[in-house]
DNA sequence: GATCGTGCCTTAACACTGTTAAACTGTCAA
DNA sequence: TTGACAGTTTAACAGTGTTAAGGCACGATC
């Protein structure tokens, strides 16, 4: 009796299975179970494990995509360049692990590349040479990626009750007499992460009028 | 008959096996046949796989320490930076799957923390707040780290042969007609990774520049 | 000098992983 | 009624991290 798998459901329910037992927990065996079939059934769908993570990679990129396109023809460039950033950031940390197993991905679909046509039009419309347009939003693509896989690993530790990155187990391993600095570092570093990304952000932008001579 | 095993031993033949054979190469049997021993004797050593990894990770930031550390106390805080970014890259990228296997872990070590202290001293000395200086090479930081994740998970792929990153078979999947901007970006994206990282870790000292107001 | 303890390693084994081969079941077409 | 084929099963394989138990060699103790 088929079950009616289909490669949609089977991507959804290992995304499902991921944000409950993490990457370690994203077994085969477990995902099968979780759909209600034995596991080599998956592999009729699936060509292996790893096509289903290039394939769970690619759809949280053509999430970003989708928003990407929804976005207005003449949209200023900040916004937009702020909706991409927020957008990766969301959709990255959106899922257990997600920072560290979903960036520097071969993004197996060209569509999504095609996607960003739109967006680089809207930048040169805008005053930005093609070059500028890639290599600032390249920028800020490469600061999002680090600043959610350093943010994600954070939070993740002390989500487990891993308390090395408190505040005062910080200062206390570190020995606030040996280093004052490092150790009063840790309230900007473990600060509001929303805060601190946003302010980024806003550097990055201003960086970006600069480096473009855009207004 | 002892072998004569230490834990540094077994992170050096890690790091060498890492660099053979890969992430996936990288077990505990093959680990310890190419230390002459059967995996068990490792777990003497080693309380798990996992806390190998941090070993691991935590020796390649302790080597970013270590050149920080070296360098003279008056150094320009330029100089610094630039310092910092390129080692960690260098660093990052001088390990097969390096970025993502090192970026977002946990220091298990407070003294490679500590040795920050130096640093912050210096970009105090040349006119930074500590707030200033913290969020200055945090943001380095979180660029240098996704820079490295993106360009590592390009030179893997192209040294494996696939050539979805080639330029021209990326120009082919995407279609010229449909996206030529998207098209033309590649050379951007794929061009030289040395000159693309200097000149956006540039365009980054002038931001630090002026939203630390300092010459 | 025999005995003990303990550091270090081995063999054996467990539970689990991704994956393949072969057999089975249903469904729909000829 | 037969046949093909999509979709799933059971069985199995090689390999994974890890633990338990035993053994071997060495240095200290009586």
């Amino acid at each position: 009796m088929p079950a009616g798998l289909t490669k949609a459901a089977i991507v959804q329910a290992a995304f499902d299975l991921l944000d409950e037992a993490g990457m370690d927990g994203l077994t085969v065996r477990a995902l099968a179970s979780r759909l209600g079939v034995q596991a080599p059934a998956l592999y009729w769908h699936v060509r292996s494990k790893q096509a289903l993570l290039d394939e769970m990679a690619t759809q949280v990129w053509r999430h970003v995509g989708e928003v990407m396109a929804g976005l207005p023809a003449g949209l200023p460039w900040r916004e937009v360049t702020v909706t991409y950033a927020s957008t990766v950031r969301r959709e990255l940390l959106g899922h257990r692990d997600g920072a560290k197993a979903f960036s520097g991905t071969t993004l197996t679909d060209p569509a999504v590349v095609r996607r960003q046509e739109t967006t680089f039009e809207n930048f040169i419309s805008q005053g930005f040479t093609l070059d500028d347009a890639v290599r600032s939003l390249l920028l800020v693509h490469c600061f999002t990626i680090g600043f959610c896989v350093e943010e994600q690993a954070v939070a993740q530790m002390t989500a487990s009750g891993d308390d090395r990155y408190s505040l005062d187990r910080r200062a206390e391993l570190i020995g606030p007499e040996a280093a004052p600095l490092a150790v009063a570092a840790g309230e900007v570093i473990f600060g509001d992460p929303d805060a601190r990304f946003a302010e980024m952000l806003g550097l990055l932008l201003g960086t970006i009028t600069r480096a473009a001579g855009v207004g």
